[in-house]
RNA sequence: GUCCCCUUCGUCUAGUGGCCUAGGACACCGCCCUUUCACGGCGGUAACAGGGGUUCGAACCCCCUAGGGGACGCCA
């Protein structure tokens, strides 16, 4: 049986730089052993998973060159298991494993169970589903379910003992089964929860190796015993270790950009970006820092993986992708490579209609245009100086605007108005005062034109990027000031939705 | 709080019991190249978390402690 990988990135918010990394070393591993690399996407929450936000990865991955191999389908190619036609299959083997004696019904209400949660934690309690749909006998399940009372099936876990994992990494990680909630299978809306559709769709699918992040160890047991229920033949598994925010956290968006097209457009080379990632907690035996998609494929060893949680450093992803730029492109590829990026013609059409009423000279086109063509600005606290904004104030406005950018969808011109008016008015400061302190981070001037076609134009990543940079360089907001501002932030926004 | 994982320069890492007075890369500093700035070249500062074992010998194996991270959802 040849090897099979597989990812299932979720299509929530934008394709994450961790995703690519999870699915760089599925796909090296896979390639190493001649197999294949499957790519699904999956998210039961069909409102926050759109066809947009399907493609949205599709399009990361292979800007990436992470190209996949077509696997088994199960329930449609990037449309996951949501698809209703198909979603009973998830169903039928939540039901068997009912029938087997290896799972039961729980009615048990989402307050009911809050309710428990916060006694388990009052009382010092571990928190964790009590068993109580257990308790229940066979004729009052039956009752109501055929009364059509809501209900959720959920795993039964074995009351002793522990659950040793195998990981292709680590050796031997043992759970207490005491530790291991009695998860959900089937959601009350008749969808699948991860741990039972993962657990089906690489079966149906033949997995060999569930190469995912460290995140998922806890989970293991679940997905094992899942396996042994099922009576299927587990694949092997590997958790690689979770890329980091400069703090160490969890990389996250609030700290770090970490959407791939933020790197896309602030101008990374794919292949440096692969390069970087394929850096991150591996090494070529030869210790070589500039490698290609195919030499990491021809000398991967997932043995080779080191286990602590690597940082994500931009100031070293910079220096190989200057590496890339200046000993692989010739000057007709950067040429070409510029085109591609940003010096086209759709993106010169859509700026030059705002600054034709504003030049005099063609020579005034560089210095008018040159942030839409610019990663992050060079910002001083004295750009900010002369704004009738006192400065706190400023930086307040910077981090409300940016919150609402983070929720924003929608980056038409329009659409930004009226978000960041409505704000305005919600913090009850004057237009013009109030866009200031942006006009500066986005534009890095005030005598521009519109600070909302220049948010348009230069996208979400770059624009969040470079408002998060004018907090930082006003000094940013204290953990408490950003809590106190945080609540205020939401005041507003519930009253201006009104 | 409970459990799990992790721990080599500031950062990414090499290292799988003797080759380690710990190597490379980024960043930083210095020198050289140079009309400037970069690039490039040369050099420098800088790490085995702490404590116990095992062993002739430990960065490497074991134990304890500490620190960091993660998981504890009808999210994935």
């Amino acid at each position: 049986m040849s090897v099979r990988t597989r990812i299932a990135p979720s299509p929530t918010g934008d394709p994450h730089v961790g995703t690519a990394y999870i699915a760089l070393f599925n796909l090296c591993f896979a390639k190493q052993h001649g197999g294949r690399f499957i790519l699904r996407i999956e998210d039961t929450d069909a409102a926050r998973s759109t066809v947009a936000s399907e493609q949205a990865i599709v399009n990361s991955l292979r800007w990436l060159g992470l190209d996949w191999d077509e696997g088994p389908d199960v329930g449609g190619k990037f449309a996951p298991y949501r698809q209703s036609e198909r979603s009973g299959i998830y169903a039928d083997y939540a039901k068997q494993l009912v029938e087997q004696g290896n799972a039961f019904y729980c009615f048990a209400t989402a307050e009911e169970l809050d309710e428990m949660r916060r006694e388990q934690i009052a009382a010092g309690l571990p928190v964790k589903y009590d068993g109580r749909g257990l308790t229940m006998d066979a004729q009052e399940v039956q009752r109501r379910l055929v009364a059509g009372h809501e209900h959720v099936i959920r795993m039964k876990i074995p009351e002793e003992g522990s659950c040793q994992v195998q990981d292709m990494l680590r050796g031997e990680i043992d759970i207490e089964w005491q530790q291991v909630d009695m998860q959900v299978l089937l959601k009350a809306d008749g969808l699948p929860t991860y741990h039972l559709a993962n657990v089906v769709d690489d079966y149906l699918m033949e997995i060999t190796h569930v190469i995912r992040g460290e995140e998922w160890i806890n989970s293991a047991p679940k997905h094992q015993l899942l396996y042994e229920y099922f009576g299927w033949t587990m694949p092997k598994l590997c958790h690689l270790p979770l890329l980091r925010n400069p703090d160490k956290s969890k990389l996250s968006k609030r700290k770090n950009p970490t959407s791939i097209q933020y790197y896309e457009r602030m101008g990374y080379l794919p292949e440096a970006l692969t390069n970087y990632l394929g850096r991150m907690g591996w090494s070529m035996p030869d210790e070589r820092e500039k490698f290609s998609l195919e030499q990491m494929q021809a000398k991967f060893d997932i043995d080779r993986v080191s286990l602590g949680g690597p940082i994500f450093d931009v100031e070293k992803l910079d220096w190989l992708n200057g590496q890339w730029i200046r000993d692989d492109l010739s000057q007709e590829d950067l040429l070409q490579r510029l085109k591609d990026w940003a010096f086209n013609e759709p993106r010169l059409t859509a700026a030059l209609p705002l600054i034709q009423p504003r030049i005099e000279k063609l020579s005034d086109v560089a210095p008018a245009i040159g942030h839409l063509y610019s990663g992050l600005l060079n910002l001083g606290e004295n750009d900010f100086e002369s704004l009738k904004l006192e400065r706190h104030d400023q930086v307040k406005v910077l981090q409300f605007v940016l919150w609402s950018l983070e929720k924003q969808n929608d980056w038409s011109r329009d659409a930004l108005f009226e978000t960041l008016k409505n704000l305005a008015a919600a913090m009850d400061i004057k237009l013009q005062l109030f866009l200031a302190p942006l006009f500066v981070a986005i534009s890095g001037s005030t005598s521009t034109f519109s600070v909302m076609d220049a948010l348009s134009l230069l996208g979400p990543d770059i624009s969040r990027a470079r408002t998060r940079q004018a907090i930082d360089v006003l000094g940013g907001v204290s953990k408490k000031q950003s809590k106190k501002y945080e609540k205020e932030f939401s005041g507003l926004v519930s009253y201006s939705a009104k």
